[in-house]
RNA sequence: GCGCGGUUAGCUCAGUUGGUAGAGCAUCUCAUUGACGUUGAGAGGGUCGUAGGUUCAAGUCCUACACCGCGCACCA
């Protein structure tokens, strides 16, 4: 009833050290002071590990996008990541978690365009250098920001080796792979169709599309002797060219090459007849006029035959002066009037309103990617892909979970080359120079006047995609001859061609080995009806609240428990509540364990039944270790949970209360069996809360701490029981 | 169109190599002020998406289908 407990029950801990046990475990007081320990005992470094004996194991921590606060999705990284790490400690290795931040080019500057759009202001009328400084000083607040954020979430990783991804050194790195692709052959600059946002004014690569189904109206105009079909009709002011299949024999009369008057939208143009067989007879009418400035494949076209490629679209997505009357209209407001005019002059033949079509959105702000020609900066990426193919398919790098070698393996097989080009300023700007048709790799300009500078940056991922060897120092750092390859990577399996597909790549290009051994993918993190969160449906639950309601460990241990790798996985606040009141019941074992057998002699020795008792969570203690080694975190996690809660708690912790006896009844037991079970009790805790710290370190260490008996004075570099 | 994943208790999910279905939350009953800002003992609740097949034995392996989610590729 009353949720305040006045008096202190009497009680043996009244007084000394223990006295904290009497009230409930407080988070919130003693995280920021446990993690304080941590840190200043210096044992996240893994140089400062001397008792370390079983070589490195590094992992290298996805940089955080910093350009705002952590999201439920960084809070499951740190709960494996750490896991591993603490476990990987423990085990007496040399373990080192390498923190991180990412610049995220072209993501943060699309939040910062949002700032600046809500202040009134707009990137277009800014200076770039001006630019760049003000979203540099918005990374390095949020930043600092979100270095707070994970040591909340326990997060034991080397901050003496924090890396940003516009660190010098990693630049330098970034530039020295750039020289040497390009001095490979590997890269090439080039006229190709680019997916142009014309919002964001800036180019993406296939990742950064998604392809939505949509259904478009398909008109079938007259040109010529020819009906052709489109969905485009706003791109065919300049279609002078009409192709169809070489074998379709309903066109056998019209010769590759020749040429006739037709009557088109603004007037009478002079069309061109092309024969390729990328025309499927089956689709429409068998005949299509092409607009290579706007269409991929129609760009295809005319490369095999040489053809004109005239822009019809501005960069804004307005039609140009080619438009005639149209020009200057948006083309979403030009296509239904062209349509129109086209139907008033007697071309429109039928207009199929169920067609549908694949259409290509920017993912971050869905507007209509416009295909356009740009010169733009290409890696080829086939002889990249094909040693990465050849490790992966032997194995030499793992998948949690497994599927995702066939996933990658495809991806990898159909790799298309990489458009490294942004046109925008927030990036490592790609160290090359102009002069007329003269092109230069190099970071200082060239000898001789005249040289103009590259404007673009690189994709983000072509420096993330280097990241476990740049943040180590390639070629010459000591960390890098020490921890590299890294052992695990970890991340989101959103992030797989982005990410891990390119640092297998890239980092095979450069060092020549794999950059890792295991890949473990997490899911999607959802809420709790399968919704993916976001900020329009208003269901986003932040990890950091969660944190500060229940505790830190709660949070940690409801993100490990109940999560397969690769699957999604549900975030909800009933589900991190249980886990706090878990932290309460291991708490209250603490201070019965404490109240009861704070006088223990550790010599005792143990009663037959008491010696059973500890060999079986010795088991459990066996059986667990070998689900952390093979990656099951969920299900070691829950067998803990079961163990000290059911099997500690409800039946060791009751019986106990038998032998020892309470101030109700009176113990009748021989001394010797007092002393053991007494004994008993502190190894049974000292043991659960070494299994525990990975997934709940806070309250395992605080533990720790009162423990009458121990094996080290930090549990976060005690020795694992196994 | 091709591929991948999912479908198990009211909800969220486990179920390692095939051996008579599990957890947490929720519900119900009883007990308890105790190490417990509560907890304990117990109960109800599932023909494991559907239909076949392999096997002494299938949630687990095979085939087909349905639904949900995702990825890749498309042609105007």
């Amino acid at each position: 009833m009353d949720p305040v407990r006045k008096e202190p029950l009497p009680s043996p801990l009244s007084s000394g050290a223990n006295e904290k046990f009497l009230k409930p475990y407080n988070p919130k007081e003693t995280e920021p002071r446990v993690y304080e320990t941590w840190e200043k005992s210096g044992a996240f470094n893994p140089d400062n590990l001397q008792d370390a004996d079983k070589g490195p194991f590094t992992v290298i921590m996805p940089p955080p996008n910093a350009n705002g606060s952590l999201h439920a999705g960084h809070a499951v990284f740190v709960a494996i990541e750490d896991l591993i790490t603490r476990f990987r400690r423990m085990q007496g290795y040399k373990a080192l978690w390498l923190p991180g931040a990412d610049h995220a080019g072209f993501e943060t500057q699309v939040v910062y365009e949002k700032k600046l759009e809500k202040e009134g202001r707009s990137r277009f009328q800014m200076e770039p250098e001006a630019l760049r400084q003000e979203i540099m000083d918005f990374t390095l607040h949020n930043k600092s920001f979100m270095e707070g954020q994970l040591r909340a979430l326990g997060a034991s990783c080397d901050w003496s080796r924090e890396t940003f991804t516009l660190d010098p050194e990693i630049v330098k790195t970034v530039y020295g792979t750039f020289k040497k692709l390009h001095e490979d052959g590997l890269v090439y600059r080039g006229k190709r169709t680019v997916n142009w946002c014309p919002k964001h004014q800036t180019s993406l690569s296939e990742l950064e599309t998604d392809t939505v189904e949509e259904k478009t109206p398909f008109y079938y105009f007259k040109y010529g002797p020819f009906t052709i079909g489109t969905v485009r009709p706003e791109t065919k002011f300049g279609d002078k060219y009409v192709v169809m299949h070489p074998n379709d024999k309903r066109y056998a009369e019209y010769k590759h090459g020749d040429t006739l008057e037709v009557e088109w939208i603004n007037g009478p143009i002079v069309a061109t007849v092309i024969k390729d067989e990328a025309v499927d007879p089956e689709f429409g009418t068998g005949v299509m006029t092409i607009t290579p400035w706007h269409s991929q494949v129609d760009f295809e076209i005319a490369k095999r035959h040489n053809l004109d490629a005239e822009q019809i679209i501005d960069w804004r997505g307005k039609l140009l002066p080619i438009a005639g009357e149209f020009a200057g209209m948006k083309i979403t407001e030009a296509r239904a009037k062209i349509v129109e005019k086209l139907e008033n002059k007697g071309l429109l033949v039928k207009t199929d309103t169920e067609y549908k079509n694949m259409v290509k959105r920017c993912y971050k702000c869905s507007s209509m990617i416009e295909p356009q020609i740009k010169d733009q900066w290409f890696i080829k990426m086939k002889p990249l892909a094909a040693p990465a193919i050849e490790k992966i398919e032997k194995d030499e790098v793992v998948f949690y979970p497994e599927h995702y070698k066939k996933i990658l393996l495809h991806w990898l097989t159909n790799i298309e080359d990489w458009n490294v080009s942004r046109q925008i300023v927030w990036g490592i700007p790609i160290p090359a120079w102009y002069k007329g048709d003269e092109i230069r790799v190099s970071e200082e300009q060239p000898e001789g006047d005249g040289w103009v500078k590259e404007t673009d940056t690189f994709d983000t991922w072509f420096s993330s995609g280097q990241w476990p060897f740049a943040t180590l120092g390639y070629p010459d750092g000591e960390d890098f001859k020490k921890f590299y390859p890294t052992q695990v990577m970890e991340t989101a399996g959103e992030i797989i061609f982005f990410w891990v597909a390119r640092m297998i790549m890239l980092g095979l290009y450069r060092t020549g080995q794999l950059p890792f051994s295991t890949v473990y993918l997490h899911g999607l993190v959802v809420a709790k009806d399968g919704q993916k969160m976001s900020k329009s449906k208003g269901n986003v639950i932040s990890p950091l609240e969660l944190s500060d309601k229940y505790g830190t460990d709660a949070l940690r241990m409801g993100l490990i428990i109940g999560n397969t790798p690769g699957t999604t996985t549900a975030l909800y606040e009933e589900k991190i509540k249980a886990y706090k009141l878990f932290a309460n019941k291991l708490w209250n074992i603490a201070r019965f364990v404490f109240e009861n057998a704070q006088d223990t002699d550790s010599n005792a020795p143990l009663t037959n039944a008491d010696t059973v008792l500890r060999a079986e969570l010795h088991e459990i203690a066996k059986d667990v270790t070998k689900d952390l080694e093979n990656y099951r975190f969920y299900i070691a996690g829950e067998k803990l949970y079961h163990y000290v809660w059911h099997r500690l708690a409800d039946t060791i912790l009751e019986d106990s209360k038998k032998i020892l006896g309470t101030h109700k009844i009176p113990s009748d037991a021989a001394p010797e069996v007092i002393a053991s079970r007494k004994t008993l009790l502190v190894l049974l805790l000292e043991e659960s809360l070494q299994l525990l710290h990975p997934f709940m370190p806070f309250i395992t260490e605080e533990i720790w701490a009162s423990l009458p008996t121990k094996n080290a004075d930090l549990l976060m570099t005690a020795k694992w029981p196994i």
